[in-house]
DNA sequence: CGTATTTGACCAGCGC
DNA sequence: GCGCTGGTCAAATACG
């Protein structure tokens, strides 16, 4: 259903290069939410896939219920913020829009599913093989 | 009625 | 020392 194999390109944690507009998106994130709860100080792996989609919300087969929306500097459009609404998955969402490519949408996976993605999407099989390195 | 969604305000670390 | 950005949460609202 999805172009989840639209998959330009992926990086884990942040990026270094330092060429990049969004390079310190994040910095103040990880620590405000080390801070903010006073736990879970464990810096949790952070997925950034860059997908093609018109769709800002591509259903991976959890859903989603949108915590807030703030517009970045760096960018002319408005960042989303998701979070799962499973019931033991506390897995956050991060959506941004390429200014650029307004049809490209950048998903940032924060932290693992608690529960295995049982969803009814044969393409995610197809990729778990590849994505279970990751995931 | 319940849930999901929306907007705003607040807070805190980092930079200058 | 002050300002700025980014992120989260809260409350209110809308829709199913």
């Amino acid at each position: 259903m999805v172009a989840w194999g639209e998959v330009s390109d992926c990086w884990i944690g942040k990026r270094s290069n330092g060429g990049d507009d969004h390079n310190h998106i994040g910095v103040s994130a990880a620590i405000k939410m080390k801070k903010m709860k006073g736990r879970r100080k464990v810096r949790e792996p952070r997925f950034c896939f860059k997908t093609m989609s018109d769709i800002d919300v591509l259903d991976d087969g959890y859903k989603w219920r949108k915590y807030g929306q703030k517009v970045v500097k760096n960018t002319q459009h408005p960042r989303s913020y998701y979070r799962c609404t499973q019931d033991s998955c506390r897995v956050k969402k991060r959506v941004e829009r390429l200014a650029e490519d307004p049809r490209m949408v950048i998903t940032t996976y924060e932290g693992r599913h608690a529960h295995s993605p049982s969803n009814e999407l044969e393409e995610s099989q197809t990729h778990s093989e590849l994505a279970n390195f990751f995931w």
